[in-house]
RNA sequence: CGCGGGGUAGAGCAAUGGCAGCUCGCCAGGCCCAUAACCUGGAGGAUACAGGUUCGAAUCCUGUCCCCGCAA
């Protein structure tokens, strides 16, 4: 069961691997999306067709008793769970005799919930990896498998690269894990929930840039909120997303989300230090980088982005 | 038919009815120990496509294709 597209690397590799073949797929429901709202399916959906696994979309478990039946019809061994998006009443995670499994991409008990990649950034981390965990009730709450952490820095990442290496990794830890836990091999350990901390759903105005912040933060913003929310502002009525920055060190009296050239690079104050743009767009328009942006938009410059 | 912005020189943008321009890049030459710096000169456009209005259209109207913001 799963969504997004970290589920369907992990969906693709599974298969491939032919270790384990899936039986069923669950899914969300296909969703409107897109400029004319046409219905979209899920990037597991697309990966389950094109593997013809059987998919299925329920819109809530809670209270189902037909995908109950349904689920208990499978006889399923096991159920794995990646970045689903539904919560599974124990009715259902009590069905699969090996239990519930779920990946999530953090080290747990640390970032429960529902955005662990991007808090990883916002933190910035020294470390962070990927998690098995038996599933409870209570979300990424139950008793740990196997945890792998990743070998790349975090500082250097941004959502969709950590997002993709987190998925390998992960990917890894199921073939690697599976095996020995079928067998009965591994013994899961309680997490200590004195060290959870609990990461809550992005919003689209999670992505606003508040200019009074430290370039560093800033910047890490960017990074996690990178393609969704973005992080954005506005000059006059324009919506302004920057896309990619670097940290410009420099002290300054500027006022905070000022545009100004710095070596005719462009950068914006911050509440400390700088931030050069690298890779910035405007509403309406394509993607531009630094350069030209002072080219076509010289008259922005010196104003200051709210 | 969800709302909206846009397609102009290699790139990013101006020009809203009257000879199509700016910054950058490119080419040639110059300056300099040297340079992504500076100076001089130059090339490069059927203004996305098709039709219409007009003495005259990048600009107004109609249709088509493509890109993007919102929304989801």
């Amino acid at each position: 069961m799963g969504t997004p597209e970290f589920s369907a690397l992990i969906l693709e590799k599974l298969i491939k691997s032919s270790l384990f073949c899936p039986q069923i797929v669950i899914t969300a429901p296909d969703k409107p999306q897109g400029r004319k709202r046409i219905l979209q399916p899920s990037p597991v959906k697309k990966m389950a067709k094109e593997a013809k696994i059987p998919v299925w979309q329920p819109v809530s478990f809670k209270n189902n008793k037909e995908i109950e039946k349904k689920l208990k019809e499978t006889k399923a061994d096991l159920f794995i769970v990646a970045a689903y998006g539904l919560i599974l009443p124990s009715k259902i995670l009590s069905i699969p005799y090996q239990g519930c499994l779920n990946v999530h991409p953090s080290l747990l008990p640390r970032h429960r919930g529902a955005s662990p990649l991007q808090q990883t950034i916002l933190d910035n981390d020294a470390e962070t990896g990927t998690t098995l965990i038996l599933m409870d009730e209570k979300v990424d709450h139950g008793p740990i498998i196997s945890q792998k952490k990743l070998d790349q820095k975090v500082e250097s990442m941004d959502y969709p690269s950590l997002n993709m290496a987190l998925a390998e990794l992960s990917t890894e830890i199921l073939l690697l894990t599976l095996p020995q836990f079928l067998n009965g091999l591994i013994k899961p350990q309680e997490q200590d929930h004195n060290l959870a901390s609990f990461t809550k759903k992005i919003k689209k105005e999670d992505g606003k840039i508040d200019w009074n912040q430290t370039a560093e933060k800033i910047e890490r913003a960017i990074r996690a909120y990178r393609p969704w929310p973005g992080s954005y502002g506005f000059l006059n009525t324009k919506k302004i997303t920057i896309i990619k920055v670097e940290l410009l060190k420099m002290k300054h009296r500027k006022k905070p989300g000022t545009i100004f050239l710095q070596n005719k690079i462009p950068a914006v104050a911050c509440g400390k230090d700088a931030l050069i743009l690298k890779e910035l767009q405007i509403a309406g328009k394509n993607t531009i980088n630094g350069k030209e942006f002072v080219n076509g938009y010289s008259q922005f410059l010196s104003q200051i982005i709210k």
